[in-house]
DNA sequence: TATTTAACCTGGACGC
DNA sequence: TGCGTCCAGGTTAAAT
């Protein structure tokens, strides 16, 4: 599932292949893909054409390519989100179509496109003025809600530790609001709960600033291990712009692992369900709060 | 206001 | 072989 390493590892391939290029034409083959563009399809197609991309930003799992201003007007970028199986590609125009291809986009060059294909139809593409939040910086209208993540610089420790603290939720609830920090899913939400050594329906506001800052350096410490193997693939459903899995997922130490031996201790890892969805943590490091039916 | 739940969606795995 | 059911989970609107 595309989660911030493999949105990133995406962001990095569009930074390569896209910038710079201009857009020829424009194909959208399943409406769902642009659901959340208001006007549509025709109206995406008809706006980019002719546009220059101009970068490849992300906030958290959100990615979006700036198109050069025009005078007069605000700024545009194209923003996309992978969902659950969103896939970005770069292919040749004369490649094989994907089964679930969405959307295409060539560019006047005549050299490879840019090949939007999901099969859940979770993710989309849409177009959205660039706007500057309050912290100072620029990002799509979309995305004002979203929070700094962990790997941004301009990421605030205190101010993190201290909402978290605040919390008067689960633990790893916390860490899947994308509106207290982004880019956290839930593979990483796990596997960082288990190296802070804490159960994910632990009370946010019960944790000391030590656990808060412990937690938060686990998160970290993921992230940037599964950022440098090209995140994680299950199912061929996450792959990067030329069409590669990561390698992260061989480096999970719970999730995914019921029945397996703790790497840790050796206690036997389980599974439980919690917010319609899996939960896996080692029930000997990761004690579950007294209130935890689970 | 803060928090929680349900709906969206497809295809692979599994049981019968 | 074929059918029905379950499961995966990010986001957001709706409910509590």
């Amino acid at each position: 599932m595309p989660e911030l390493p493999e949105v990133e590892t995406v962001r990095d391939g569009l930074q390569r292949w896209v910038v710079g290029r201009t857009v020829a034409v424009v194909e959208v083959r399943h409406p769902r893909a642009v659901r959340r563009h208001p006007g549509g399809g025709d109206d995406l197609a008809a706006r980019l054409v002719g546009t220059r991309i101009a970068a490849a930003a992300r906030r958290g799992k959100y990615l979006w390519l700036p198109l050069d201003a025009v005078a007069g007007a605000a700024q545009d970028c194209l923003v996309a989100h992978l969902g659950m199986s969103g896939q970005l590609l770069v292919r040749a125009p004369q490649a094989p179509q994907e089964r679930h291809l969405h959307v295409r986009i060539g560019f006047t060059d005549g050299g490879p496109e840019l090949r939007f294909v999901d099969q859940r139809t979770f993710g989309g593409l849409l177009l959205d003025p660039l706007v500057p939040t309050a912290e100072g910086d620029t990002v799509p209208a979309r995305v004002t809600h979203i929070a700094r993540d962990p790997i941004d610089p301009a990421f605030d420790d205190g101010l993190f530790q201290a909402r978290l603290r605040r919390r008067d939720s689960a633990v790893k609830r916390a860490l899947l609001d994308q509106t207290l920090v982004s880019g956290i899913g839930n593979i990483y939400a796990d596997e960082s709960l288990w190296r802070a050594r804490l159960h994910g329906q632990r009370r946010a506001r019960t944790l000391t600033r030590a656990a808060a800052g412990e937690l938060l350096g686990q998160v970290r410490a993921v992230l940037g291990e599964a950022l440098a193997a090209g995140g994680t693939s299950f199912d061929a459903l996450y792959v990067d712009v030329d069409g590669h899995s990561g390698y992260f997922e061989r480096s999970l130490a719970v999730y995914g692992r019921e029945g397996e031996p703790c790497p840790r201790c050796g206690a036997i890892v389980r599974r439980t369900a919690f917010m319609n969805r899996s939960s896996f943590f080692c029930p000997r490091c990761q004690r579950p709060p007294r209130a935890a039916t689970e």
